[in-house]
DNA sequence: TCTGGTCAAGGTGGT
DNA sequence: ACCACCTTGACCAGA
């Protein structure tokens, strides 16, 4: 089990996700701001490295613009040695590798525009992760998309887009439940009729309503990771006390964490923990297993 | 130098 | 039809 978090360090003093305005955007800014982006990748990678985080997500600002159509910078080229030498520490220290679009990619949009789009903006994620030379277990992480008051036909919409995007693409998505619009039912139901494997996003699961036994869920989750997908990805999250139901806590909840590696103990996976203090709850994360998870030692719950 | 309104993009749900 | 919310940091104009 490799344990991640999102994006951001807080630690190392980097902002890696340097973006600017659109009104502010010039080719020499843009390439300013990748050069920056890899630069402070590399040293977020590299605390990661030496604290034993072995998983984690970057940010989809690393390229900022890079499916927007102001951007006409061939920034594959200019950067391609960098993107290289990323994707070997990578592979030099065994670290697992996603990606995230927000909200703003929906595959199964009935709007054409949006779609485009979104498979611009899909595209580029895969390139960063070929540039890396990242094999299959590199994901991207998406969720099914909006319900459109017809909700079979828009998952048949999904499955019908899924099928049409290319190759490259379709090794490294994966469909994620959401906390409202589509469940873990309806992401295996996709799985099945394209393939994809489904992240299980355990906090999600919680507001969605789920209350099945995880030991269960996990099975069947597991279940549509293949050899070259790697182990399935988990992202796990708990409730901010006191704020609106789905707020992400401040910091790791301690037993929430340990009735859930309990919970799901048989099952060997990768965990993304979306929790606001990032780096610091991944290390707790790490000593809470280290104590706890050793073979044959009973959780202390 | 500091501050707070604002930022490419979509969808849902309340009014 | 319109607006707040999701969720977040940080850009950047104006003080």
């Amino acid at each position: 089990m490799k344990i991640g978090y999102p994006c951001i360090n807080r630690t190392v003093q980097c902002s890696g996700n340097k973006t600017f305005r659109l009104r502010s955007y010039s080719r020499e800014r843009l390439i300013r701001a990748i050069g920056n982006n890899l630069d402070c990748l590399e040293r977020v990678l590299r605390f990661n490295i030496e604290h034993g985080i072995l998983f984690f997500r970057i940010t989809s600002d690393l390229v900022p613009f890079a499916s927007h159509p102001v951007c006409k910078v061939n920034w594959q080229g200019i950067f391609k040695e960098r993107f290289r030498q990323l994707g070997d520490l990578i592979k030099a220290h065994g670290l697992r590798i996603s990606m995230h679009p927000d909200q703003f990619i929906v595959l199964n949009s009935p709007d054409e525009g949006v779609l485009r789009r979104s498979i611009a903006e899909l595209e580029y994620q895969a390139c960063v992760l070929d540039l890396m030379g990242l094999d299959g277990s590199a994901k991207i992480q998406l969720h099914v998309g909006g319900v459109y008051g017809d909700k079979a036909g828009a998952m048949a919409r999904f499955i019908r887009r899924w099928r049409g995007l290319s190759r490259s693409l379709r090794r490294r998505l994966v469909i994620e439940n959401d906390e409202k619009n589509y469940g873990i039912d309806d992401c295996l139901f996709i799985s099945r009729k394209t393939g994809a494997p489904v992240l299980f996003d355990a906090f999600h699961y919680r507001l969605y309503g789920g209350l099945g036994d995880l030991a269960l869920v996990m099975a069947d989750i597991q279940k549509t990771w293949g050899a070259k997908d790697g182990l399935p990805m988990v992202d796990y999250s708990s409730q901010k006390k006191g704020a609106r139901p789905g707020a992400h806590a401040q910091s790791i909840d301690r037993k929430d964490f340990l009735r859930f590696l309990e919970a799901t103990r048989p099952f060997d996976f990768d965990m993304m923990l979306e929790i606001k203090d990032k780096e610091r709850s991944a290390l707790m994360a790490l000593k809470l297993i280290h104590k706890n998870r050793c073979p044959g030692q009973p959780m202390q719950v």
